[in-house]
DNA sequence: GTTATTTTAATAGTCATACTGTATGAGTGA
DNA sequence: TCACTCATACAGTATGACTATTAAAATAAC
């Protein structure tokens, strides 16, 4: 594929600050410093125009900007406008994993990473999940279970989704938001990963070691979770093998 | 025209979004499948309004958003346009940090995460560590006594980021880039969190742990570095205490 | 008096146009 | 060959107008 510029010496980007970019910075800096919290109205469009003195272009952008980031909502309507947001982690999760294939960042890093992570969450959620937390890991695991067992719906697709979710469930159950937000970029990029070597036969096995990791934890048997985690990552990273590292696929 | 551009999506008609949110999504949806590489040129805004059938405006914001997250960079003046950018995790790294305040994350849980990632990535430094990582983090543990033992020179502020530096040098020796940009977003809470704390008596124990914790990188003893960061950063969690558990801080 | 419906007003979203500032690359001259 | 100048292409901003959407207010129905 031609690209007569693709090669040009790197852009830097970002030498002159635009308005967009002041306002969006100022109230980056003022939710990190606990000034503005969520639920926090900030004022319609030209409210705003009028308040920095400039045109509702400017405002717009910002607004859209930190909207992508998720710091903001932004609603239409009487009564519409710009707040901080509650929390959600979705825009940003979804954009490291963006940033992760950029950056090429490999399939072993990925898993690396993974295997930190799940290991010393299946440990602590050994120690606090509880019954809710429980009710979700089982209903992920049915839900792998009977994909498995049900050939004519079987998918790589749904298998794929239905056994990061399962993965999801054990982290979302050491009770850390924040490594439950890695754990979603995680099963961002190994969605695309992993998803071509799924297969019914896979699954089988797949299946019963789910099963021995999801009984470990309910036991509060936190060493052994953790040592069948391991155990398990390290099986899924043989079988996608070394034939696409360093892709980011 | 002298200049080519990448292939884009086809444009979808929808009514809910708007279209700089299709627009924004089509592309990010590009660049997660391989279709659009760091590099790529878009087009400039009137090449693309043309392109997806709008006005500039509705582009621009698009563009606008994929900048904010890190995915592309826009250039002014003659050859300018957008491109998708080389990996930069510094927009997200900081959304990230903004997300953790804005859902209330606590500092425990920053700190178990801390703990988990440093514990392993300080493992896999001992392995991986080569002359240049031993160097930036020798500079940057002789950053920080030369803080402690100048007391002219000192500031909390200056100490809390050459500490942080230090660890950061740590992860980054792990050769994994997905740890080090979690470790990146670790460090912008931790720094308003910890900063308060930090005075000369504590930089003089800070730095002795350091410097057991390089050697035993340096000496490729990976146990014993996990060991020494378990109990660094729980020291330096105690030392922080309960007082403002569960407000971001 | 309460509920359902319509109307109204506020607000984001979009368009067209024009102008400014800036960076690039081509052209010019020494 | 090198430095300088200048035209050009591009983002950034402004203005004004129009549309689509939504919440709230007003009205009608029960």
């Amino acid at each position: 594929m031609a690209r007569t510029r693709a090669d040009l010496p790197v852009w830097r980007a970002g030498r002159t600050e635009s308005t967009a970019m002041r306002v969006e910075k100022q109230i980056k800096e003022a939710v990190l410093d606990g000034k503005l919290q969520p639920g926090d109205f900030l004022g319609s469009e030209n409210d705003l125009a009028e308040q920095f003195q400039v045109s509702r272009l400017p405002i717009r952008e910002a607004m859209g900007r930190l909207q992508a980031l998720g710091v903001v909502d932004v609603r239409t309507g009487a009564g519409g406008g710009t707040r901080i947001a509650n929390g959600n982690d979705a825009p940003v999760v979804e954009a490291l994993a963006i940033q992760l294939k950029l950056i090429g960042v490999g399939s072993d890093e990925v898993f690396d990473a993974q295997l930190i992570i799940e290991a010393s969450a299946a440990e602590i959620a050994a120690q606090l999940a509880n019954a809710d937390d429980i009710a979700k890991m089982e209903a992920c695991l049915a839900r792998v279970e009977e994909l498995v067992s049900s050939p004519e719906d079987f998918t790589p697709e749904k298998l794929t989704t239905a056994s990061l979710a399962f993965h999801q469930s054990i982290v979302d159950a050491s009770h850390n938001q924040f490594l439950s937000s890695i754990m979603k970029a995680i099963s961002y990029v190994l969605y695309r990963s992993v998803n071509p070597y799924t297969t019914p036969a896979v699954g089988k096995r797949l299946v019963q070691r789910h099963r021995k990791m999801l009984a470990a934890i309910v036991a509060r048997d936190g060493e052994l979770a953790r040592q069948l985690l391991t155990d398990h990552v390290a099986k899924v990273r043989a079988k996608h093998g070394a034939a696409d590292k360093n892709t980011g696929n």
